[in-house]
RNA sequence: GGAUGUGUAGCGCAGCCUGGAUAGCGCGCCUGGUUCCGGACCAGGAGGUUCGGGAGUUCAAAUCUCCUCACAUCCGCCA
């Protein structure tokens, strides 16, 4: 049995339609739709035409005929035909009391059997643990978090997943220098802990790559520059260039060399530019103890590969302390995951190597030199591939490598262990990975490779959920860890919430608390809001102003249109009850009538948004019915209506439309503050 | 060269999956109302050589198919 109304009206109309095509004996199934223009054609619509061909008669004549034939219905005021089109002028009085004492009883029907006992993972943001949270993974984290909350609107068992790279060799270059930090000097608290460790953590690479440099110039040509092993200069790589020519080396081993140096060098003024103090610090540190990095770095990464207790110990401990700050940062905007996958847990589990070995057996690794690739082109000729993957018969997929010529695996393999532990472990009907654009080609070899272990079920469940790039206006472009180049979350907090006050919050004059919980409110509304509202892949240019802006399709717009609305409720003693129904029935008026029909809408909306991974549906939801209500608030008076009825009624139009706009923002993880 | 995405008014976008009536919305611009249950509002108007361009399918195309142009991103030893 259904409850959604506007699915009990349709199924209305569906049945008189039934009834009449049975009665002049038509084929076809009829659609009903919203129509074009509501003022003049009714609300709801048929088109004849289609129906008018398959049985060979004329649609004008046939949408008359059809029309004159229709049974009288509760639903229905008038039919009409027009042009082709029977028209449905629906019964306002039926119609509002029918949708409007749902609503104002609390019942809730955005359940879809598509979802049901549905349970469905969501893995997103996704972060290395070697610094903050940026802007890149962010959309993607509003984005996950939001359609997690819709799918679990929909009836569905969400579970929100962070997958935890703790693997690679960007790790160990951090723990080190935290570690020596630590040791020789005091850590800084006036930083966020992720801030602090990503500055450890490209200072430390930094110095990495510069021994690595002067290590192999060493090793290589016997060559010796300056006495700092932990510092490079232009005159250096001037001299290196010189000694260079002088040894006869090729001249392309020459410009390697020299384009190496330049890169590295230009990442360090530049670091160095900004963060003098803490990078003698640190480079301090890294002398007392004075480790070869180039050692140091890969035995780490070996032993914590090998789960070696110290070293797991030490990365641990880092990476926890990573993640907290990027939890705490996600906590702000009210984002949190259900669960942290580990990546090392993967490979200490065997699974990692088992995927592997299960790949060999099936045929689908290729030797090159002593790298070894995925077959990818193979795989796609497996059954049905081709075709969840929409990859034409003639695209040859690249093949990517899982493990260099060095025997390190790469994160491809590991994610493959991954994809079949969230079907698997965590029992999952569908996952949803959230990953921006630029992820496109490894997550259908990901895909096709879970095919090649034999497990094309679990492959079936994957779906890749690709977003656009976002920037923040008048912000550089491109996000580089290893120069400390990106725009995180709070930054965008930041900006957001000086532009919250400066438009309109610094004049209210209401208690100090209150007035930090509204900007707190509004900021991340409109942060959310924003990253929603445009679809997923469009570029999003960020701009705080914007965002804030009251008179856009912003969250501050429909949170102040939910405010106006709670206003009027507090100036009476609203309360419902089912005795009242009967005053619904005096909602005549279009601008009342315009607003009953969008409340009866979200139902449909939410589960459209959850089927279609169209999250900015709900977005242009609230934007129209906020905008309705202004409309009516403007055109009619509601608490000395003409009549006490009306006023009854209008206090319950206005109540109900309060409840779906904070419903419509919830599913976006939005509150809406009574007041503004 | 290949893959994917985007192209709709001066600007920012919705509609495309599932084809339907005069292509919508916001900003900006012009005109007017409203000092009210919070003007952070409302009404009217100008603005698209008709949806990057071309062809096709159809009674009907912004929407489906094919071709084409522009821009963005990605395409073996980082993750």
């Amino acid at each position: 049995m259904t409850q959604n109304p506007e699915t009990i009206i349709i199924e209305d109309i569906q049945g008189g339609l039934a009834k009449v095509f049975k009665e002049l004996n038509l084929t076809g199934k009829p659609i009903i739709q919203e129509t074009a223009k509501k003022s003049t054609f009714g609300d709801y619509c048929t088109p004849i035409f289609q129906i008018a061909g398959a049985n060979k008669r004329n649609p004008q004549e046939l949408a008359k005929i059809i029309t004159e034939n229709f049974p009288k219905l509760n639903c229905v005021e008038e039919v009409s035909a027009e042009g082709g089109f029977v028209n449905y002028k629906l019964n306002r009085a039926y119609c509002s009391r029918l949708i409007l004492s749902k609503i104002l009883a609390n019942e809730k029907f955005y359940q879809s059997d598509l979802y049901k006992g549905k349970r469905i993972i969501v893995e997103h943001t996704s972060a290395n643990p070697n610094g903050p949270i940026h802007i890149g993974n962010f959309r993607g984290s509003i984005i996950g978090d939001t359609y997690a909350r819709i799918l679990k609107a929909a009836g569905a068992d969400v579970l929100t997943n962070f997958y935890v790279d703790d693997l690679g060799h960007q790790i160990p270059v951090l723990v080190i220098g935290y570690e020596l930090l630590k040791k020789f000097d005091t850590v800084p608290t006036d930083i966020k802990i992720d801030h602090l460790l990503g500055r450890i953590y490209a200072i430390t690479h930094t110095m990495y790559d510069i021994q690595k440099i002067k290590k192999e110039l060493k090793e290589k040509y016997d060559l010796i520059l300056g006495k700092d092993i932990n510092w490079i200069t232009k005159e250096e790589v001037k001299q290196m260039e010189a000694s260079l020519k002088k040894k006869n080396v090729s001249i392309e081993e020459q410009k390697t060399q020299i384009k190496q140096s330049e890169f590295i060098i230009n990442i360090q003024t530049d670091i160095y530019k900004r963060f003098k103090k803490f990078y003698k610090i640190l480079k301090n540190c890294l002398e007392k103890e004075s480790i070869d990095l180039t050692i140091a770095v890969p035995d780490l990464n070996r032993r914590y590969m090998s789960n070696e207790k110290d070293a797991v110990k030490k990365v641990r401990a880092t990476c926890e302390d990573a993640l907290r700050g990027q939890r705490e940062e996600l906590a702000i905007l009210g984002i949190e995951h259900d669960n942290y996958d580990w990546e090392a847990d993967l490979q200490w589990s065997g699974q990692v190597d088992a995927t592997l070995t299960s790949l060999n057996k099936n045929g689908f690794l290729i030797e090159d030199g002593k790298a070894r690739l995925f077959d990818a082109n193979k795989a796609a000729d497996l059954e049905g591939a081709r075709k969840y993957l929409k990859m034409k018969p003639s695209y040859e997929i690249p093949k990517p490598i899982l493990v260099t010529s060095t025997g390190d695996t790469l994160y491809l393999l590991r994610d493959i262990a991954y994809s079949l532990k969230k079907v698997d472990h965590y029992s999952a009907d569908k996952v949803f990975n959230v990953i921006g654009k630029g992820q496109e080609l490894s997550q259908r070899q990901l895909n096709l490779a879970v095919r090649a272990v034999c497990r094309e079920d679990a492959a079936n469940k994957m779906w890749h959920l690709n977003y656009e790039f976002m920037e923040l206006q008048g912000a550089l472009t491109s996000m580089s860890a290893r120069r400390l180049q990106y725009i995180t979350p709070l930054e965008l907090y930041e900006k957001t919430h000086e532009a919250v006050m400066e438009n309109f919050l610094q004049k209210r004059d209401y208690p100090q608390k209150e007035k930090d919980d509204i900007a707190r409110i509004v900021t991340v509304g409109a942060i959310k809001y924003s990253i929603i509202a445009i679809g997923l892949m469009r570029k999003l240019l960020f701009n705080p102003q914007e965002v804030v802006s009251l008179s856009n399709n912003t969250s501050p717009f429909i949170q102040y249109a939910f405010a106006r609305s709670q206003n009027i409720l507090a100036k009476t003693d609203f309360s419902w009850s089912k005795k009242k129904e009967n005053t619904l029935e005096s909602l005549f008026e279009d601008e009342e009538w315009q607003i009953v029909l969008s409340l009866a809408k979200l139902p449909s909306i939410v589960l459209n948004a959850a089927e279609q991974i169209k999250p900015e549906l709900i977005c242009n939801y609230l934007f129209e019915l906020a905008n309705l209500f202004n409309k009516f608030y403007d055109a009619h008076r509601v608490l000395d209506a003409e009549t006490e009825e009306l006023t009854i009624a209008r206090l319950a139009l206005t109540y109900a439309t309060g409840k779906q706009l904070t419903e419509g923002l919830n599913l976006l993880g939005i509150e809406s503050p009574s007041r503004m």
